[in-house]
DNA sequence: TTGTAGGCGTTATCAA
DNA sequence: TTGATAACGCCTACAA
């Protein structure tokens, strides 16, 4: 069943079904419900390939998983932010591919994909889930007007991307560990060459500055962004001859699980001895109600959004970058230090829940 | 840069053009050599639309999350899956698009994605993650015989698919902890209605039967698959009158490791008190050295195999359905008993690995 | 508002 | 081994 039967059987020409099928309104009613009928009766669908050729647009956004990130992929993050990609594409009828550079060998296998991806026109356009400073494809897709969207902003290029405003999150997370009272604060961090870590890193270091202290050396732990690598940090932590800082500022809520982890283990108490504050806001999807104070970002919203954005690039191709920040939000719970009154309410009510809230 | 482009410039036909980049051997050396030499020249590559319109093969596999594995998404299971799945893929020069079906509607929003994908023939196949026993569209698919295989064996439908023998493996992990004398053995379920559940669920009951013994009713908890849930049941375990059940057969390690945090927060010894048993070799992608004996499945492998086996299927659509059943591995480590002495080395080397050890 | 007709870039079938 | 040529199913001026 195509078109042209579509049109016989309506007793029509195939481009008023055409424009029946594509919504112009440039179709007599009658017309219209002739063809609707037909295309009911026989339960036609247009072509995808057909369509694409003709058109020259394939419907498809490709989402690419740098091989960086590759590694972390189980962090929620991406399934979560994936999940928002696609929804968003399917109401716009499009569809979302994965593209992932695999570990066999990055250069060769993503240069492939390239290729036969970018070249043969296979996808409209790209989103790049959290990229790496040094990533080429970056300047690359510039250089070749091919339009894609970050999710995460790069700090050397003019292109358009979806992010939080890490760096005030960070600040404002960090100045909040200050209002508490806390001096020495600590910084689990991210791997040195994702941006996310860096503009986290920056919000810590200019919180800290502005309450007239320096960030110490030995009170930044590089880590990886996974619950293990978190619980790794805090032992190193603990462990720094200079003693245990009074607050951590931990760079994603699964580093911030495992530190936790960690405290646990060595039985330092939280957050009387050690305050913690994280950053995700996706924790609660580990343990029904989690303690840690974070920074909550709409991580599905992120890929929600690249997707609305990338659409708006391929409907003005020549427009200048879209870049947008979406909001986070302090949600304050125990480990920060704030509500200790509610801990103590929910234990005696209910030591299940005060169980659960334990991480 | 097209077809006819090239071949102008290498003086051959379009059809010789066509030969080379398709790798039929029926094309003279020297015309293949003047061929290739204008395609890296001119940085050629086919448009994937005409190809597909031509040929009538997308070259694309959907890979469908059901609409009730969607709330899990977040278990590890899935990413790697699907990391399996599109390395599998590339390799064969295929694409895979994520289908989900959204939370907003299921049935509408199935449906117009079912319309879309397949009867616009969008993609080639379809592999199902992890379907649920009633879902409808495998009696769909297979009524309409469009090609597809699923992650996880179907009960009712002679259909495709890659799995692994979750009734015999659960049967030879629940066996192991009867061999360590643990009597009272209860187990923590995952959902109802989803298949490997209830072949997790119907090995636990084989082992007891084999070991002559009956499963309570008040020893089956089900849950959903993740940590939170696993938390939950294991309270429900620990608040049962009946007094501790000796061992735990826990269906997913996601909540093996709630129910060990659990145990932890209720001051249960593990396993002296209660050994623990999970099902999947992922926890090691949380901590680094899980202590947590489980059930190994090749998590990735079994996306890569599904796609393997699809793609077969393209190539002979009227074969009967292939069936295919990857191995497991039991992983023995401390949580079900053995290996208490590693245990007490361990730590004397080494406090932090001790403590990792520890969940 | 409708229809005609050319073209999108391949593959595939023949005949040479 | 090569080359014409006809699909593939749709979109899109353009003309009516």
């Amino acid at each position: 069943m195509n078109l042209e039967e579509v049109a016989k059987l309506a007793g029509v020409s195939r481009s008023t079904v055409s424009r029946v099928v594509n919504g112009d309104h440039r179709v007599s009613t009658t017309a219209r419900a002739r063809v609707q009928a037909i295309i009911e009766q026989y339960n036609y669908h247009p072509n995808a390939a057909a369509r694409s050729l003709a058109s020259s647009r394939s419907r498809i956004i490709g989402l690419l998983i740098p091989h960086a990130v590759n590694q972390i992929f189980r962090d929620p993050f991406f399934p979560v932010m994936i999940q928002g990609a696609v929804e968003a594409c399917s109401d716009a009828d499009y569809n979302l591919t994965l593209l992932m550079e695999t570990a066999a060998d990055a250069r060769i296998t993503s240069d492939r994909l390239y290729q036969r991806v970018i070249r043969g026109r296979h996808v409209d356009g790209l989103i790049i889930a959290s990229s790496v400073v040094e990533d080429p494809i970056v300047a690359r897709l510039q250089s070749e007007k091919f339009p894609f969207v970050l999710v995460g902003r790069h700090p050397r290029h003019e292109v358009s991307f979806v992010d939080v405003d890490n760096r005030s999150a960070a600040r404002e997370a960090v100045t909040h560990l200050v209002d508490h009272g806390y001096r020495r604060i600590a910084m689990i961090s991210g791997p040195r060459n994702m941006i996310a870590s860096i503009d986290r890193y920056a919000g810590y270091v200019t919180a800290l500055q502005e309450a007239g202290r320096l960030p110490e050396a030995e009170l930044t732990i590089y880590s990886d962004f996974t619950r293990r690598g978190g619980y790794r940090a805090m032992n190193e932590l603990l462990a720094n001859p200079g003693g245990l800082p009074e607050a951590v500022f931990v760079a994603s809520d699964a580093m911030a699980s495992g530190a936790l982890q960690a405290l646990r283990d060595s039985g330092v108490r939280v957050p009387d001895e050690v305050a913690v504050m994280g950053f995700d806001g996706l924790e609660e999807t580990l343990v029904s109600r989690s303690i840690l104070s974070t920074v909550m970002q709409p991580t599905s919203e992120e890929g929600a959004e690249a997707v609305r954005v990338l659409l708006q690039l391929l409907d003005s191709p020549e427009s200048a970058p879209i870049q947008r920040f979406l909001p986070t939000r302090l949600s304050l719970r125990r480990t920060c230090g704030c509500n200790r009154d509610e801990e103590f309410e929910m234990t005696a009510v209910n030591a299940t829940i005060e169980g659960e809230l334990d991480v």
